[in-house]
DNA sequence: TAGTGGTCTAGACCACAAT
DNA sequence: TTGTGGTCTAGACCACTAC
């Protein structure tokens, strides 16, 4: 049984008051200091300890609603939720024991450069067959392993990747700092048998399973910003991920 | 360009009046009426237009915005996005082509008892170890051709098996019917090769790829509900879903 | 400058759960 | 019956975008 800190609010902050409200709770139930079955206080009375109106304090707690780490209960109250969440676009994580304990992991770039888009990733990615869209692959390690082998489509109005070094930032940390905020991604995860050339880069034998998927994401205009297809080996990585339903 | 049909609210009905709005958006975007770029009018107008006020107008639009259909923009508008979405406990897919035309996918129980929890389902249940839980295993097949081996364990408070006809319903649909509203489930997936039991019940070769995936699913007050751990065979089967970040 | 969504207030009435 | 969250209203002011 926890209880909540005190919540302290800045009115001159250009961070909206709901947000700040949100923001502390998150961090109590973060920190344990709210463990969960715990309940918050009623809405009336935590918006009038805290000075706001209803609808305010409500818009708080709906954040936390939608990552489901509060259930709300009419009749009931507001209880903090048993389940760890994961966010979405932090979803892929390494299996690898090493990788888990902090492990970098390399990246070496094999190929970059402007292509014609086929009917395939032109009718992914909303361009024309034949536009010209950045062709890209990688192949990341930990401790000189190789565990991805992974190729990925980029319209050439989204970004520049001319002198990126993609050795030292993620595609999306790129995509971030360019500006492009990712919000919605269709995703395809299977597996199949290795072949020659994978199974080379990959230092596996042929024929061994690998886990497949393919993406593409959508930005906040709802504009096709990457397509990706990837294999991985099986022994080294797993797809994590937390689904939340609304 | 699509435009926005008559939306009609009915004042007596229990549904929300946001909801009757969000329903009817969803519609329009899905049937095609509004495609993506389309812009939504203004919420102040749109809200007058339907004698709503702007609150509840924004509530509705919210939906879709949570669900990543609809994006907006300050100073500039509301807009469709382009994405196709998939709601998240929907997100298993046949890849099998037959499957997609609507074959019916049949079940077969291998197994349904109550057993005492080992260490793992009782940690990821939430309960001691020892205590009991269901314990179901099915094969699913599409055309006599089985594609899925599935066990799950469920806490016998959640539910009731006995009796319950799994062949005709899905578990996720039983639990549904049981009054337990699924909310958030972390999930993992991966590759391996078959072994010789899961081989034979799957009609693979011993060693052919398939695809694992573990879940365990908390309903909408934080309790866990199922855990479950799957094996696919890579040819007939893929994982797809959408992510969508707030 | 005009129009958009973002935030916030101060109420009101209702449905549901616990007692 | 009491207290909870669910819904809804009618405004207000602000920040951002496009022109």
């Amino acid at each position: 049984m926890g209880s909540l800190p005190r919540i302290g609010l800045d009115r001159s902050s250009p961070v909206p008051l709901y947000f700040q409200v949100a923001e502390q709770l998150e961090r109590a139930i973060v920190d344990g200091a709210l463990v969960p079955g715990d309940r918050i206080e009623a809405e009336i009375e935590l918006a009038g300890s805290l000075g706001l109106s209803r609808p305010t304090l409500r818009q708080a707690i709906q954040v936390l609603v939608d990552k489901g780490m509060l259930v709300r209960k009419r009749g009931v109250g507001t209880q903090v939720v048993g389940a760890k969440i994961r966010r979405p676009f932090e979803l892929t994580s390494l299996h690898d024991d090493l990788a888990r304990t902090g492990q970098p992991a390399g990246t070496e770039v094999l190929s970059c450069a402007v292509v014609e888009a086929d009917d395939e990733v032109g009718h992914e990615l909303q361009v024309p067959p034949g536009s010209p869209v950045w062709s890209l692959e990688r192949l990341r390690s930990v401790r000189d392993e190789p565990f991805a082998l992974m190729r990925n489509y980029l319209p050439v109005d989204v970004v520049d990747l001319r002198g990126a070094d993609l050795t030292a930032l993620g595609l999306y940390e790129l995509l971030r700092h360019g500006g492009v905020h990712l919000r919605v991604a269709n995703q395809r995860i299977g597996a199949r048998r290795a072949e020659a050339r994978e199974a080379r880069l990959l230092a596996e034998r042929r024929g061994a399973p690998l886990v497949t998927m393919t993406r593409t994401a959508f930005d906040d205009a709802g504009r096709a910003v990457e397509h990706g297809d990837h294999l991985y080996r099986a022994d080294r990585y797993t797809v994590e991920l937390t689904l939340v339903d609304r």
